[in-house]
DNA sequence: CTGAAAGCGCTTACAG
DNA sequence: CTGAAAGCGCTTACAG
């Protein structure tokens, strides 16, 4: 404690927990068990602390913490792109519920390739994290390694996946594809073409669901796939419209896997003069900012990407302190939104 | 060293520096000053060093390091909000050149308010960011005290705020906007308004601009400017043109700060029957997904908010380097990008 | 160019 | 319910 001109010192002129239990006149340990709220501390002496800690301005430092604890109050978050407005939506929502509880997000981004994925989770992982939130329950066999290696808590988010056990947050991507499927076949459509970009294990899930709907109305034998590896747009949409009426010009109605597909069509459409929906019916899925506004606003399947965000913090959360988590899997399904397109 | 069962231990199973030095038969603090790529260690240290860290799959743990050197792998990066693409495309930028160069992005969103931004930049700065990205140069006093007191490198993105001092990446939000408006005027266009939400700075500075321009053709006197304190979105895009219509029908050309706002009236247009460029030219701000695809295309201002990431994100790293960064404010310009709709 | 010692600011594990 | 000691895994500062 002396402070002799002769001693090594290294001090940054933090505040530190020593600081705080000077003030307060107890030990640091006894700082440390007020601050973090743990019971057996006399309810006198936290107030004694706490004071001394608003006084002081003390702020707790996170290395340190993450050091002698061996666990960080960071939480990393692995979507496939940023530029894929359901997945900013997912993080924004997930940053709205961990930041208050005192987390930091740390972002990771795969872009839909598993080598990717693994490299991110290796270089996140250095980082201690002390839960993470995955995107869908499709990895490679060395990323689910590196996950179950970690023990750390998980929560995989967008889609179902409860067979692969562990905790999920999401919706069925292949019973959405199907109720999509049947509204076109409730209003009358017999020849529904499936349009997808990105084939991402979500993307072919919708495609079993419209397949599964097709054959539940005896068309299997109608089942028209158009899709492409590009990333999904607008642009492409048009294109992708322009493929099917070459290849299949009876069809009278698209699903397209993705609203920025189904807008971009809707307007390639407006462009031919073709009438939507009669000569054509479309529709898209997640009902992203903008559907509602198309020239004719376009039908989709409304998905609770903020929603699955929120409950998947939620329960990682609870995982990271310990607490039970029950159910372990959340379906929190989906909506189809009937608009003009259809 | 001596692992007999009396020895209180905490050791977490990590690989850690003195599990690397013994294994090269060199001491710790060899390995730490190797694997930093310190010079005044031996070539050959080097290597055997970095054999070992491999065979042992060393990775640093970033706690101690922060611990030690007080100084985290951490930047914090804030933006107004992640339902915006441009700070989306932005963000996707800093982490492409950051995360590479061994830094962890620490996201905050402050929607657009100077409280929340002082409550964020406080959370943010109790881990210890190694550097500071934030968004424009409009701040409270609070706030700059916060960044000034922190001692850390930041860099401002976004607009050019050279007379701030410090560090910025952006261009001219102004001269954009003046640039867009004599586009209009050169187009024969003499009854121009000006359509903003979402008021924060960057959006006044295009309104400068537009005003400066006018002024500049003698046409002071025609300003005509409609807002809404609302966030940005294509419905209220439609809303804006409806008022636009409704308060000054003589208008000509409409000049929307931001490309969400223009489709969506370009679309209400559609609906109307009004026709465009015809009746009435419309231009948007920043080229947004989409807006190529518009009906008709949509005239507006490319602004390199990618460049600006990146850029933003290596003169950042060399202020955290501590070297030197010439010039301290670096104007990437913008791009009026011609298309039908005016 | 290399190393032994000390310390960063916390929490764990053990005692009382 | 409270505390003295040790330790988390690194890097700094000092020597040689």
């Amino acid at each position: 404690m002396a402070g002799s001109s002769g001693r090594r010192t290294r001090a940054t002129g933090r505040v530190t927990l020593a600081d705080v239990a000077r003030e307060a006149g107890v030990s640091p340990i006894t700082v440390s068990r007020a601050l973090r709220g743990e019971r057996a501390v006399a309810p006198e002496l936290v107030a004694r602390v706490q004071a001394a800690a608003t006084a002081l301005g003390y702020v707790p430092d996170p290395a340190a913490r993450a050091l002698a604890s061996a666990r960080s109050a960071n939480v990393a978050v692995l979507i496939p792109k940023l530029s894929n407005t359901v997945f900013v939506d997912l993080l924004d929502a997930v940053q709205h519920t961990l930041v208050p509880a005192g987390y930091q997000t740390l972002i990771g981004v795969t872009h839909y390739d598993a080598a990717t994925e693994e490299a991110v989770l290796r270089s996140v992982l250095a980082h201690r994290p002390a839960g993470l939130i995955v995107t869908g329950s499709d990895r490679s066999a060395a990323a689910h390694a590196l996950i179950r290696g970690s023990g750390l808590p998980c929560v995989r988010v967008m889609d179902l996946g409860a067979d692969e056990g562990g905790h999920s947050v999401g919706f069925s991507q292949r019973e959405a594809g199907r109720a999509l499927t049947q509204h076109l076949l409730d209003s009358g459509r017999r020849r529904i073409a499936y349009v997808a970009a990105q084939l991402d294990p979500r993307t072919l899930e919708r495609g079993e669901g419209y397949r599964a709907a097709l054959a539940q109305a005896g068309l299997a034998d109608r089942v028209v796939q158009v899709s492409s590896p590009e990333p999904s747009s607008m642009a492409l949409g048009g294109a992708l419209l322009a493929r099917v009426l070459r290849e299949a010009p009876e069809t009278d109605a698209i699903f397209f896997c993705n609203d920025d597909l189904a807008q971009g069509a809707l307007l390639a459409a407006l462009r031919l003069g073709m009438a939507v929906p009669g000569r054509l019916a479309m529709a898209g899925f997640n009902d992203l900012p903008g559907s509602d506004q198309m020239v004719p606003p376009l039908t989709t399947v409304a998905t609770p990407r903020r929603e699955i965000g929120t409950q998947a913090a939620q329960m990682l959360t609870a995982l990271m302190r310990g607490q039970p988590v029950d159910p372990p899997h959340l379906d929190l399904g989906f909506e189809v939104v009937r608009r003009a397109s259809t």
